[in-house]
Parts: structure tokens; C-alpha cells; sequence
DNA sequence: TGAGTCTTGCA
DNA sequence: GCAAGACTC
């Protein structure tokens, strides 16, 4: 039945655009679809986060969401008329305002995790019936996961073989520049406040020092990036002392920023750079692009592996039985191995935390503490700024070596030996744990091998001022090989 | 997008 | 005595 409202409504017709994690005005498919057939804008963000049980927004990604959302009323109201908020279910929000503007078409940007799809499916089907013109449209990604497939017609699992493949097809297609003139029309709206995003403790107050939530932080973000860090990356990338990487990832995962831009502006800078080291670090930057286009491609076609390892031997994997004290020293950076614990209080002090110590933190977790990888993957969930479903599933698997083209089981990184090769002078065990600052450069990462005189000398007692290792890691990195064995030869 | 161990080649 | 490469887990 159609239930648009009788016309009392004057002027052009009207569509929603209904924002999602796609909270930007440039290169917005939905949001230049309504405006190209002439429509007036509703810009609508519909709060609804226990539609995307059980991987609703953790605490991180709320307070960014906050901010984001304040940065794009900001931004449409330059237009003209703000951001209009409401509370879901998402279908009765969207119908009500429909009804309530008179408009005939809604427009979104799709999401790729499993919750997403089954909800934005149904909607799309019921706002048809009742007679109204839905879109969905592709801002989050250079390709359609459905558009990439191998030689024998299934998705991929390996990275090299589909990166080719998008290289293939081009990375910077379609694009688009930022919509001149938005004619938008206002709603009633929820102010943001009332949405409860903000943590109740003062945990996330320090998160504003590093991060500029919005399309102009996004674009900022870009443009340091390919100005200063750009030429050093290739090397500068590994060392998590410096501020080397572009820091997009949170920017990424709400759309403020999509990888179409950044892939155009990558490639264009290529294209006027000289210098060799410029041109080869971008390429290694793309890659990583390339990387988040991977999980997305692999959770969309294994929709179940957010919860469950893509490799099926390790549901008999025998990850430590009692697990709890070990996962909590890991979450507290207590463990007592310097280069995890200083990354886990980054992460808990900035929201995010370099890659390089990513991923010796997971491998601490997973291996040396045999703690199963979903344990790892939801204190990520909850505490980072840039928690994404598809790249936090790619992420713990690759490095349980569970998943997708993931690291063979017996890789396992020596945090120790990380440190000394990716920190060498220890900046960065410094800048987090200055209970360890005034030990030599040589002991700073294994502590624990300290001479008591140099132990002394420092002001630290094992034990005390610092935890003592929770494991040795020799003797747990050949339990962990022996576990991986078992499953192996299962 | 490892690490440990052994061998080789050179000093 | 040790750096670099091969091989294994």
C-alpha cells in the first residue's frame, strides 16, 4: 500500500539520505544521487546500535561517533539546515520521516558486516512496498566484494592475487568532488547529547588531544600524510615511536574519508613526486588500502568468521583453560613484557595503537598466552577509536593463524626482539612506561635480564614498580608451537 | 607483516 | 668470531 502522505508539502520533491558510517558531503554516492534528480535533502542519522548485535559500537567508537556526528551538522548546516537525529528501529524512523517530510526516496551508503546487510535488506524491501524509491549505494570501498572473484569463480583467499586484481581493474575510479549546493530541508531531530555516546568516566577526555573527529580532520589527516610522512614510510612505517603512518583507519571506518579519495590523491601524488622514495612508500601505503578492502571481501563472502576461525581444525584448538587473570594483566599492560605493555596502554590512553605493536601484542596474546583470539578481538572492539568489524576479524585471525592467507602457525613474534629492532633507542617503551625509563637502552626490553646492579641503579624492583614477566617467552612460544602442532596434524 | 639453529665463508 | 644465507618449526 502507498502511504506517501497527501501533497501538502510545496517546492521539489524530498529524499532522506540516510547517514550511516559514511558521514561526509564529498564523494557520497547517496548523497549526490538525491541531489542530482533535483531532490530536496533530509540528512537523517538514525541511533540504533542494538540492531548491529553483537557487534554494536564499543566505547571507543562511540565517543568518536559523537564527535563525528557533531562535525557533520557542523558541516551541513553550512548548507543550510543540520543534521536531523532520531532513535531507531531504523524502518519505523525512516517510514516516520517520510511521512513526516513527504519524501518519495531514500538514499544509503552500504555496510558490509553481517548484522548490516540482513537489517538494510529488509528495509530496502518494506520501504518498496510501501511505495518508495530505495537506493543503496558503494561509498565504503574501491570495489564491490561481489565484484572480485578467481579464475575458478570463488572469492579470494590469498591478498597478493586479489590485490593484482584490483590493480587490474584501477583504484581511483569514480571519485567524485564535493557537492556544490545542497538544498536541504529540516526535520525535527534528537539532540546529540541525548544519545548517551560519551563514556561516564573521564577515560576518553584525553582522546581529543590526538584525534579530530569529522570530514576536515579526515582531510587534514590525508593531506599531512602525503605532505610530510608520505616520503618515509616505507621505512618509517615499522617504527612505532615516530608518526609515520596517515592515521586514517578511524576516519576510514566512519566515512569520513573514503578510500576512493584517498587512493586518487595517492596516486596524483605519485604522479608529481620525483622522488623514488616517495613513489615506492605510497605504494606500500596503497597496499595497505588494499589490505581493508581484503577483510571486507572475506567477511562478506565467510560472514560467520567475526566469530568463529575461517580454519575449521581450530575449533579443537587447545587454547588455555583458564584464561581470565592472563587476558586482564594483557588488557592493563601488565604483563611485564615492556613492548606489550607499552602498546596496550597506548591503545587504552589514545584509542589506538601502531600496527607494528598490534601485532606483537596479538601474537602475545594468542600464542604466548594461548588465549583465544576472540578474547583479543572484543577488548580491541571496545577500546579502539577504529574498531572495524572486517579489519579486526582479518587482523586476529592473520595473526592466530586461523584465517584468510594468515601467518603459518609458527610464526610467533619475540617482543623482545621486535623491540630491539623496531625501537632500538626505546622511545616508545619510554613514552609508556616511565617506570622503566632509566634503564639502559640494551635492558629496556627484558627488563627481567637485568643485573640487580642495573636494576638498582634504575630505581626499579622487579615485581613492584613493574610486573615480572607473566611467561617465559621461550618456554611459551614452544607450548604454543606444540599446540599449533596438535591441531595440525589432527 | 618470524625466530632459532646450523652451515658457510671470511677474517 | 661473526655475518649472511639456508632450512626448519
Amino acid at each position: 500500500m502507498n502511504q506517501r502522505r497527501e501533497d501538502t508539502v510545496t517546492g521539489p520533491p524530498a529524499a532522506i539520505v540516510w547517514f550511516r558510517r559514511d558521514l561526509r558531503l564529498a564523494d557520497n554516492p547517496a548523497l549526490r544521487a538525491a541531489r542530482d534528480a533535483g531532490m530536496r535533502i533530509v540528512p537523517v542519522y538514525i541511533h540504533a546500535h542494538e540492531e548491529e548485535t553483537p557487534w554494536a559500537p564499543g566505547g571507543a567508537s562511540r565517543w568518536w561517533l559523537h564527535h563525528s556526528l557533531a562535525a557533520l551538522d557542523r558541516d551541513l548546516r553550512r548548507h543550510g539546515s543540520g543534521l536531523v537525529i532520531r532513535r531507531g528501529p531504523s524502518l519505523e524512523a525512516l517510514r516516520r520521516l517520510a511521512r513526516e517530510t513527504g519524501a518519495g526516496a531514500v538514499h544509503w551508503n552500504r555496510l558490509y558486516e553481517p548484522a548490516a546487510i540482513a537489517r538494510d535488506g529488509a528495509i530496502k524491501q518494506t520501504l518498496r512496498q510501501d511505495g518508495l524509491d530505495a537506493h543503496s549505494h558503494n561509498a565504503a570501498l574501491l570495489f564491490e566484494p561481489w565484484a572480485l572473484q578467481t579464475q575458478s569463480g570463488g572469492p579470494y583467499r590469498v591478498f597478493t592475487p586479489f590485490w593484482k586484481a584490483c590493480l587490474g581493474l584501477g583504484l581511483a575510479e569514480n571519485a567524485a568532488p564535493p557537492p556544490e549546493a545542497l538544498a536541504l530541508m529540516a526535520a525535527e531531530s534528537e539532540s546529540l547529547n541525548t544519545l548517551g555516546l560519551l563514556p561516564q568516566r573521564p577515560w576518553a577526555d584525553a582522546f581529543a588531544d590526538h584525534w579530530q573527529p569529522g570530514e576536515r580532520g579526515a582531510q587534514d589527516a590525508l593531506a599531512t600524510f602525503l605532505d610530510r610522512a608520505a616520503a618515509d614510510y616505507a621505512a618509517g612505517r615499522d617504527l612505532p615511536s615516530e608518526r609515520a603512518t596517515s592515521r586514517l583507519s578511524p576516519h576510514l571506518h566512519f566515512g569520513e574519508i573514503g578510500p576512493r579519495q584517498i587512493a586518487a590523491a595517492a596516486q596524483a601524488h605519485m604522479a608529481r613526486s620525483t622522488d623514488r622514495g616517495t613513489f615506492s612508500g605510497l605504494e606500500t601505503f596503497l597496499r595497505e588500502l588494499g589490505w581493508r578492502e581484503f577483510a571486507h571481501h572475506l567477511l562478506f563472502h565467510f560472514p560467520q568468521t567475526s566469530e568463529r576461525s575461517l580454519d575449521a581444525r581450530f575449533e579443537a584448538f587447545p587454547w588455555t583453560r583458564d584464561h581470565a587473570s592472563r587476558l586482564e594483566a594483557w588488557q592493563r599492560g601488565r604483563t611485564g613484557i615492556p613492548l606489550v605493555d607499552a602498546g596496550m596502554r597506548e591503545l587504552w590512553h589514545t584509542g589506538w595503537m601502531h600496527n607494528r605493536v598490534r601485532m606483537v601484542v596479538a601474537s602475545f596474546l594468542t600464542k604466548n598466552l594461548l588465549t583465544p583470539w576472540q578474547a583479543g578481538a572484543r577488548w580491541f572492539w571496545d577500546t579502539l577509536l577504529d574498531a572495524d568489524l572486517a579489519n579486526n576479524t582479518l587482523g586476529w585471525q592473520w595473526t592466530a593463524g586461523c584465517g584468510a592467507d594468515a601467518a603459518p602457525y609458527f610464526r610467533v613474534f619475540n617482543p623482545v626482539l621486535q623491540g630491539r629492532k623496531f625501537d632500538p633507542q626505546g622511545r616508545y617503551l619510554r613514552r609508556w612506561l616511565p617506570e622503566l625509563a632509566r634503564l639502559p637502552d640494551k635492558d629496556l626490553h627484558a627488563p627481567w635480564e637485568a643485573s640487580a646492579q642495573t636494576l638498582q641503579h634504575a630505581g626499579i624492583r622487579l615485581g613492584r614498580d613493574y610486573p615480572n614477566p607473566l611467561v617465559d617467552l621461550a618456554v611459551s612460544r614452544k607450548q604454543a608451537l606444540a599446540a599449533y602442532q596438535s591441531i595440525k596434524t589432527a
